[in-house]
DNA sequence: ACCCAGGCGAATA
DNA sequence: TATTCGCATGGG
């Protein structure tokens, strides 16, 4: 994607292929605020703020490769949706969620914030990991963005014990997520970007916490592995709506294999644009009531 | 009062 | 090996 940078700014023109709402809201990533005609992202120890102009977003940050990055700025879009939209089925998805990008994620906190993920909800997970970030992150300063609290080191998460972690609100994931900080002590995330997708998902799933499908999310997110499809509760009733004719299907390892069989190195694309076109259009429909 | 939320791990058959 | 069950917590 075409875009430009001028000292602590990178200045995109090209609403087609970012939409910051899209972005943001499509369930990928859990640290973000809603700021005056914008957002602010968190990511590690960086924060980035994206202001929309009429005729340009401005994404203002200290560290512009970082973000260059994270937002998957040298990625085509437009490809991929072309791609996409070749399934009959994805049609409607990709066009509502036109300005979708699958961002490069930290990996501590993908694998932290989708190990709270599971059977859990979108709003609570966000409410847990920002008081864990307060909590136990360090405070920093940039210069234009002011303070704020970067996500935990490994070395800081240590130190959490299970009864900390529970009064974040996490419930009974506490004790997974101590062995899992534990586990990651002698773990190394470098080689899984480097092994077949099917041995990193037997590698990842050793952490305590973290099941098949916690483990495609870590892929997805911070792997940028398009092979993988996460199926929770919404995939399944988008499957069972969109994809089959007669019975329903609940099993979710055959419904992994499937999708992934239809959309092959596409799946992680095609999984996100669903997933915010199903959960969005429902969360609309449950804020307009209020 | 019930059901659901980006499931997982342990128990059971 | 395949299915079932319990689990913390807050919102609709």
């Amino acid at each position: 994607m075409k875009y430009e940078i001028n000292k602590n700014k990178i200045i995109i023109d090209d609403f087609n292929s970012f939409n910051t709402t899209h972005i943001l809201e499509c369930g990928q990533v859990f640290r973000y605020e809603i700021k005056e005609n914008g957002y602010q992202v968190y990511s590690g120890e960086h924060t980035a703020k994206v202001v929309n102009f009429n005729t340009r977003i401005e994404i203002e940050c200290s560290d512009v490769p970082y973000f260059e990055n994270y937002f998957d700025l040298q990625t085509d879009y437009n490809k991929i949706k072309k791609d996409l939209s070749k399934f009959e089925v994805l049609k409607n998805a990709v066009e509502y969620g036109y300005g979708i990008r699958i961002l490069r994620q930290a990996k501590l906190e993908i694998i932290i914030g989708f190990i709270i993920s599971a059977n859990n909800n979108i709003k609570r997970i966000q409410g847990s990991l920002k008081k864990l970030c307060t909590s136990y992150g360090t405070l920093k300063k940039d210069d234009n963005l002011g303070e704020y609290y970067a996500f935990p080191t490994l070395a800081q998460l240590s130190k959490i014990t299970e009864s900390e972690f529970k009064e974040l609100g996490v419930g009974y994931r506490a004790k997974s997520l101590v062995k899992a900080i534990h586990q990651l002590k002698s773990f190394d995330l470098q080689t899984i970007e480097k092994i077949k997708t099917e041995e990193a998902i037997k590698k990842l799933t050793e952490l305590s916490g973290v099941g098949p499908k916690v483990a495609d999310c870590i892929l997805l997110f911070t792997y940028y592995n398009m092979e993988v499809f996460p199926v929770d509760t919404w995939i399944e009733k988008i499957y069972n709506n969109y994809f089959v004719e007669k019975e329903r299907i609940t099993n979710r390892v055959l419904i992994r294999k499937n999708l992934t069989d239809i959309f092959k190195e596409l799946s992680g694309y095609a999984q996100q644009y669903l997933f915010y076109y199903e959960r969005d259009s429902k969360v609309q429909k449950t804020q307009v009531k209020k």
